[in-house]
DNA sequence: TTGAAAGCGCTAACAT
DNA sequence: ATGTTAGCGCTTTCAA
């Protein structure tokens, strides 16, 4: 007989040994089975045992374990959730309110269908994180040739992610369509009177701003306009504050901007102020984000939503069937953009 | 001879199933302890019979089964996280920048010490997650008589909250001291002028708040001020900014203002803006904020911080303990907030 | 130096 | 209707 770590493993050193199901059969004077069968609803039971099996495992305060079940099942329930982009402060992506929306958003969509999700530094490999029972890997806007995502292939994990995973066995995408949200967005502001439209975009390697970028001086190279395209040398207000700072003082002044690097619409709207421009009088203003306080502001901020509630769904819904129904069915779904025009980019008339 | 579930569990039907360590055993040759002490570095192996096994084992793509693991040594080494505020909004907290902050430095701190974070819905109860293998489960701000925490208790999983739950046996806490941050606050106002200071907060009970309340009362009593407190009717911009609208417009105006509902900095100016103060000049302002747009309005914001990242290394570091050297120690901790005060509360000389 | 076997706590196939 | 037993995949004790 070999003597196995203390009953409840390191657990607390002063913990009484949790109650399993042989104690509450033992204490019933019933078998494993039948107290099993009756405390989750199976096997044919006569009424009475199931009630005395259930009511000894109250009174003793049985709680089943969880661990076992898992491995009995073969099944975690457990997601991964990483992000990509900013590797190099790996817990603050939470503080945008896009991957705020988006990681709450997927935790709830998850739970609803029965999966936990866990939440993983971003940036990390899957070797930080190789003991934990994930049955698959959410990795949110992965940066070009994202070392996770080899990583978790390699390991044959599913892997739930964006466009550039397409093709990949074992991989599944849900895209925004950055080429669309894009053209609406330009063509919105062209239908204001924008003529000089300039770019705000962060220095980053995320598909979605790639895509951002690349239509971006698609539309203008085919309407022989100039691009105007000021990169964010990093992420947070400081930086990005400088980078509108310096879109708006270029020598051509433009006549509308478009913030794709996240930054709180109030704080564009007063660096604005601080150049001089009328919003929207001489200058036209739309932001990519899901920054509430866009309503708020005088005058309210017209965004352009990356529907990270709506990606967040369709993205579970996707793992779900595939991890539930095998791997068939489509393995990727574009979710649109939603552009809510407000008062910053309807030029008065 | 049973069949158990598919290998695997009902995990995708195309999939291959998992290489075990059986399998690796048998395909080198070796038994699974032999192959079980190469890849864990443990026990006394010649060289060789070590490099076969390891070799064999990443050859064939073996990776252990970590719920396998769970199960033998009894740790799960996760850790649930769940908020009391925001239950009728269950997933919506991570928008505001201190749960965001908190939450994050909560994952950090707890995954620098092996233990991952696994995101729970607010104001969920233990029976919607009790099939999740949790070590301990951190409650952020409990409401009054929070349910979660009972629950959590009764089913004797360590309870990791705030000062609500001190004595309680398996509970251990960090706390902010709400008293000592209002005082110094409303000292710093006074000290810069301020005989009016109105106090915005949310109508909630957390003990924080209540705390807040309490000693803002205390201290307009002490020096025969009227109190004057404005609630906010739920979180959000919308229904914050009301209540600073409504405090700003009272019969008898303010000269100071203690925002304690979270609202978006720039949005405090824009309202005091709206109803003709002028910051500092007429009204000194004060937010408990951990928003960074504090620093790049115009006028800098004053903020109090309470210190989430602080809070969340103080948790882990007692939560490990708890876990890991039994239950003793001590059961809680306090942290300072901090003042950092900017141009918004330094009355112009 | 290596291997056989027990057992973590649970569920389900099978026998009674 | 209820119980016996095997086994999920792993680590560890103990024997060889």
């Amino acid at each position: 007989m070999t003597s196995a770590p203390q009953r409840g493993g390191h657990t607390l050193r002063t913990a009484p040994p949790r109650v399993r199901l042989v104690d509450v059969a033992r204490e019933a004077g019933l078998s494993k089975t039948t107290v099993s069968a009756a405390l989750n609803g199976t096997g044919r039971l006569s009424p009475a045992v199931r009630e005395k099996a259930r009511e000894t495992a109250r009174r003793m305060g049985y709680r089943p374990n969880a661990t076992a079940r898992q491995l009995r099942s073969g099944r975690a329930r457990l997601i991964g959730y990483v992000v990509g982009e900013f590797a190099g402060t790996p817990w603050t992506y939470l503080e945008s309110p896009y991957f705020a929306q988006l990681t709450s958003a997927t935790a709830a969509a998850a739970l609803k269908r029965g999966y936990a999700l866990v939440m993983l530094p971003a940036g990390s490999l899957h070797s930080e994180w190789a003991d934990l029972p994930l049955e698959a890997v959410i990795v949110a806007d992965p940066v070009a040739d994202d070392g996770v995502v080899e990583d978790l292939l390699a390991a044959r994990i599913p892997v739930f992610s964006d466009g550039s995973v397409d093709g990949r066995p074992g991989a599944h995408w849900v895209d925004v369509d950055a080429e669309e949200a894009v053209r609406g967005t330009l063509e919105h502001l062209g239908s204001q009177g924008a003529r000089r439209t300039a770019l705000v975009l962060p220095d980053s390697t995320t598909r979605f701003h790639r895509g951002v970028l690349a239509a971006y001086r698609g539309w203008c190279a085919a309407r022989g306009h100039t691009a105007r395209v000021t990169f964010a040398a990093d992420a947070g207000n400081g930086p990005v504050v400088r980078a509108v700072d310096s879109a708006l003082t270029a020598a051509e002044r433009p006549d509308a901007l478009f913030v794709v690097a996240e930054l709180s619409p109030p704080l564009v709207l007063e660096a604005a102020r601080r150049h001089g421009y009328d919003v929207p009088g001489d200058l036209l203003v739309v932001c990519v984000s899901e920054d509430g306080t866009a309503e708020h502001t005088e005058p309210p901020v017209s965004t352009l939503s990356l529907q990270p509630r709506e990606v967040a769904e369709a993205g579970i819904e996707l793992l779900v069937a595939a991890l539930e129904n095998g791997d068939e069915g489509p393995s990727g779904v574009l979710v649109p953009t939603r552009l809510l025009v407000r008062e910053s980019s309807r030029r008065p008339s």
